[in-house]
DNA sequence: CCAGCATATGCCCTTGCAGTTATATAGCTG
DNA sequence: CAGCTATATAACTGCAAGGGCATATGCTGG
């Protein structure tokens, strides 16, 4: 099972769960979405698949695909110890560039 | 600036951001830490440098990197509208319940 | 000013991955 | 069954990215 962290950084696949996070869907609809071939929406169906962030159910000759978020809890702890610093800190960020 | 999404892809580049959490390194305790070569250290902390999420603190020959989690925030947004469906799980499963 | 240390950059090699087209598989319909 | 539709897989290609080594840069101590 790959890591969410690279299953992510694909921003096609960002793209799939964000629309399935209205509903599930078909691949052909996901392929009209993301503007890629379909056999290009399948890869990233298993990869998202494999990774188990997407389930598949059959219906005749057709899959609709539905999120599965369980996963990014992983995403989400990893981030934890950092959330607390992001307040006002943009005095770092304007001594970086006016350093270059 | 590249997404923090695929600069977090890397392992290593999340490892030297969990080791900045505590606090300042200098590229040879990175390296050390990394067990990769130095060049390739320098390589990672400049992919997070042009993605703001460190900073240098010049200091003779030294240089000190430190944590700057800002652009963190892009990925905790995104991960939001996805939050709700493991954490309140169980709300949604309460309100169902009692609209029944 | 020279030797040595800390870090950055250039170059090369290799691997992985996203994208494509072509084809396979399986269900549906007439 | 024939042919169409929906999806998956295979084979190939191009490119980006990570890793290493060698070298450049810049500071420091003697």
């Amino acid at each position: 099972m790959p890591e969410p962290f690279s299953v992510l950084a694909e921003p096609a696949r960002r793209r799939i769960l964000d629309l399935l996070l209205k509903r599930p869907r078909l691949v052909g609809e996901l392929t009209d979405a993301l503007g890629i071939s379909q056999p290009g929406t399948s890869k990233h169906l298993r990869v998202l698949r494999e990774a188990g962030l997407v389930t598949v159910r059959r219906d005749g000759q057709r899959r609709w695909y539905e999120l599965r978020a369980e996963p990014l809890t992983e995403l989400d702890a990893w981030l934890t110890p950092y959330r607390w610093m992001w307040a006002d800190r943009f005095d770092a960020l304007e001594r970086q560039l006016e350093s270059e």
